[in-house]
DNA sequence: CAGGATCCAGTAGGATACTG
DNA sequence: CAGTATCCTACTGGATCCTG
C-alpha cells in the first residue's frame, strides 16, 4: 500500500507539468499517446474510419466491438490491440462494456476524456494523409543529393 | 446506404491515402510522426519550450543549435537526437544550416511543412500537460479495482 | 468471440569512444 | 561543437497455442 496520495502527487506535479522534463509524468503520457496504435484506435472509435463504413451506417462516434476494431486496423496483432485497449481503458480514455450474450460481446467506446484527446489526435492522422505525397518527394530529393557528394 | 463494394472502397481508399491500411505510405508516415522525440523536437523548434527560455529571450519560432536542443530535450541521447533530426530533415520538416565558424555552428529550423505539422502536434503536447492529472487518477482507480476482484 | 499466455525476432535506443 | 561509429541491452511487437 502506498502512502503517497493522489492529491499529493497531483499537487506536486501541478507545479510544473512540462513534457520537456524527462521526469515529468506528462512526458510519459506524451510518449503513450504518441503511438501509432493509440492514434488509429482513437480515430476508429471516433468514427474516423473515413472510407470504412463497417456497419454501413453513418460515421458518428459509436461503440465498436473487438473484432470490428481488429478488422479496421489492418495489420494489428491481437496482442497489440488488446494491450493498447487495456492501457487506454486504464487511462480512462475508452470504456469497455461486456454484454453477456451467447458468445460474449465486448464493445469499446470513447469516454469524454478520450473524445477530448481525439480532437488533438485526428489532425495528426489528417496531416499524414494530406502531406505524405510531399514528404515522399522530399525524401527522394534528399536521397538524390546524398548520393551526389561532389558535382560531377 | 452506398452500393460500392468493399473492393471498390479499398481501391478508392488506396488512391486517397488511408492510414488504416497497413500498406499505405501515410500509415508509415503516421508511425514516424507519432513519436515522442519528433513531437518534442518540433515543439522545441517552434519555440514551444514554455518554461525553458534557453537564451532568455522571447519564445517565437527561431533556429536552434544542436547543443541547445540536446539541453532542452532532457534525457535524449545524442544518437536519438541526431537520428530524429536526420529523418526530419529528410522528410523536409526541418532545415539544417551549417555556419563555418571556429567551432562549426549547426542550426536547425522548421520549414513551412514542419510548421504545418507543428500545428497538428502541439495540441498533443498541450493535451498531455493538461490532462495528466486526470489520467493519473484514472489509473489509480483502475488499479484499485483490479486488485479487488470481489467486494470486501 | 474476446482475449490470456508464451516464445521469439527485430530493433529502438542507451553508453561509450572517436573525429573534423 | 556537432556529430559518426560501435557495441549491447531491453523492450516492442508478431506468431502461435490455449481458454471461458
Amino acid at each position: 500500500m502506498t502512502t503517497t496520495t493522489a492529491a499529493q502527487r497531483r499537487e506536486e506535479a501541478k507545479l510544473q507539468f512540462d513534457v520537456f522534463l524527462a521526469t515529468c509524468p506528462s512526458r510519459q503520457l506524451l510518449d503513450r499517446i504518441s503511438n501509432k496504435w493509440v492514434t488509429l484506435i482513437l480515430c476508429a472509435l471516433s468514427g474516423g474510419g473515413p472510407q470504412h463504413h463497417e456497419a454501413g451506417d453513418g460515421d458518428g462516434p459509436r461503440p465498436l466491438r473487438y473484432s470490428q476494431l481488429s478488422r479496421m486496423l489492418a495489420g494489428v496483432s491481437q496482442k497489440m490491440l488488446t494491450q493498447t485497449l487495456r492501457s487506454l481503458e486504464r487511462d480512462g480514455l475508452v470504456s469497455r462494456t461486456v454484454t453477456a450474450t451467447v458468445p460474449v460481446t465486448v464493445t469499446y467506446e470513447l469516454t469524454d476524456l478520450g473524445r477530448s484527446l481525439v480532437e488533438a489526435v485526428r489532425p495528426l492522422k489528417q496531416w499524414a494523409e494530406t502531406h505524405i505525397a510531399t514528404v515522399l518527394t522530399n525524401r527522394e530529393a534528399y536521397d538524390a543529393q546524398a548520393s551526389r557528394p561532389s558535382v560531377p
